[in-house]
RNA sequence: GCCCCCAUCGUCUAGCGGCCUAGGACACCACCCUCUCAAGGUGGCGGCACGGGUUCGAAUCCCGUUGGGGGUGCCA
């Protein structure tokens, strides 16, 4: 195929579809897309599905949709590596001619048997290198490695890596089933898409010198800029892992983390603007990223300043977009399970929703701060000894001046009720703080919440003395 | 074992030989504001892993030690 024309900066996000996005990925596929957006360059997409049970259309357009959902785009078609075959399986011939490549024979088993019979050096020894082996059922191919010199990557992160070309054993580049293997379709069809800019993860770095010897005996003229990307790490400092950690994007949507906070955040592991402002648009990130300023050490997932850095960006938020962006997860929670999803009215919902806005670091937080409006309060327990147990003539007070004050007022709204109550409180002496404290728990069921007085307003006189009443009654 | 990478507050980072008695952010603590809780404001706690060099001068350069991590598949 012939070779596509490069603008100055191409880079590829390559995941292979494993059923969700992982978070590690997530951070590879945005700083390719901060360095190609920089630069005013592309980023191309590619699905390195060579694994056949993998390429499921279900698993591949999840991927794509979390793409989408953090607003990282691609430009061009996608590429399927599952479809580039032909052009591995050419890769491989012209390795052949030129002496590069040769069958080999032997099974896992049998180099490793050796291995431990020599000791030294792990890996390929070598056995079939020169034996002439044809072509034969159960032979993989494996390409000639120099025995001398050093192979160096020039990194843009990390600077000059030097590996000796001793140190790399003759690899397998092509599958006994005829497949190419992951490091032959990844160098290949960077070739073929005319990838400028390899940017990956650091784990990937020992592998870099087999991705070059491959591209120089493949005869690429151009050499790509590479870029190793810290790990992302667990509390233990290990790399993240699908098993013990938390790395599914898709999860930290369903908790409510916005697509902004989330790219905003992971933007500041391995990267940090000049002038020290973390928390901002993405558009302004582009402007200010760069590649040769990533930092080197590996960089702790701290869902705690994800979270202070989410609720940021939902206080950013207009008043119209949190809501239509909350309404879900509150729709979710206060329906009954199998309810119909239109017949939920979310006017209270909206009434109370800029305060809200201001209280939530997550958007499935905010059902807790409404639940009240929609269905009788869960008491909490606690809440109850605390206010109406703990200083039980306070209680009795605070409420039956309550019922009296308010069931007398003129109007019914968040200032009247106010001075009422608050009004009551300082002429009794009594702090504002606790006097709040018995009418809170009767009204919401819990000790804190959104502010009280626009909260009755919404929920309404007559059920607002209801509570107030059965709370009274209930202390005795 | 072998190869490779990394090393500034608990965490993410700024720093790229003198501006550093090391700056910011998250977390934590205190106070202010306040109908609770948040938000906001003010202040506090807290770090250059260690040892050698180089230099008039080192968080910054070099070497070593220690520590951590990654890789070592007919996975990607």
């Amino acid at each position: 195929m012939p070779p596509v024309p490069s603008p100055t900066v191409r880079t590829r996000f390559a995941p292979s579809p494993t059923g969700f996005m992982h978070l590690g990925s997530a951070r590879t596929a945005l700083f390719n897309w901060l360095a190609a957006r920089h630069a005013g360059g592309e980023m191309l997409l590619r699905i390195e599905d060579t694994d056949a049970e993998r390429s499921q259309p279900e698993v591949i357009d999840m991927i794509l949709g979390t793409l989408e959902w953090l607003g990282i785009d691609w430009d061009g078609e996608v590429v399927y590596q599952s479809q580039r075959a032909a052009d591995h399986g050419a890769a491989v011939d012209s390795l052949f001619a030129d002496g590069k490549a040769y069958w080999c024979a032997c099974s896992r088993d049998d180099v490793d048997l050796r291995h431990k019979e020599r000791g030294g050096k792990p890996g390929y020894d070598g056995f079939c290198r020169d034996r002439g082996l044809a072509a034969g059922a159960d032979r993989v191919v494996r390409f000639r490695s120099p025995a001398d010199g050093d192979t160096v990557i020039d990194d843009v992160i990390r600077g000059e890596v030097r590996f000796a070309n001793a140190d790399i054993e003759d690899f397998v580049i092509r599958r006994s089933n005829g497949s190419a293997m992951f490091i032959t379709a990844n160098a290949v069809d960077d070739i073929f898409m005319g990838i400028t800019h390899i940017v990956r993860g650091e784990d990937l770095l020992p592998a870099t010198p087999k991705i070059v010897l491959l591209r120089e005996s493949l005869h690429a003229v151009d050499r790509p800029t590479f870029a190793h990307l810290p790990l992302i790490v667990n509390e233990k400092r290990q790399k993240l892992s699908k098993r013990r950690d938390d790395v599914a994007l898709e999860s930290y949507r369903d908790r409510g983390f916005l697509p902004e906070a989330m790219v905003n955040y992971l933007a500041t592991l391995g990267w940090g603007p000049p002038d020290g402002v973390e928390v901002r648009p993405i558009a302004e990130i582009i402007g200010l990223f760069e590649l040769s300023s990533v930092t080197k050490s590996s960089a702790f997932f701290d869902v705690k300043k994800l979270e202070s850095f989410n609720g940021d960006h939902i206080r950013n938020l207009s008043a119209a977009d949190f809501v239509s962006r909350t309404l879900p997860f509150v729709r979710t929670a206060l329906l009954p399970v199998g309810a119909d999803p239109a017949s939920f009215d979310p006017a209270a919902f909206e009434a109370m929703a800029p305060l809200v806005q201001e209280r939530v670091k997550r958007l499935d937080e905010a059902p807790d701060f409404v639940d009240f409006l929609y269905h009788d309060p869960a008491m909490d327990p606690d809440a109850w000894a605390k206010t109406m147990e703990k200083d039980a003539d306070l209680a009795r007070r605070m409420l039956d001046a309550a019922i009296d004050l308010l069931g007398a007022l003129a109007v019914w709204e968040p200032v009247a009720i106010n001075d009422a109550v608050i009004g009551f409180a300082d002429a009794n002496e009594i702090s504002r703080k606790k006097a709040q404290g018995p009418i809170r728990v009767a009204i919401t069921g819990r000790a804190v919440g959104p502010p009280l007085w626009e909260a009755m307003a919404v929920l309404g006189r007559e059920v607002s003395l209801d509570r107030l009443g059965l709370a009274r009654a209930s202390v005795g």
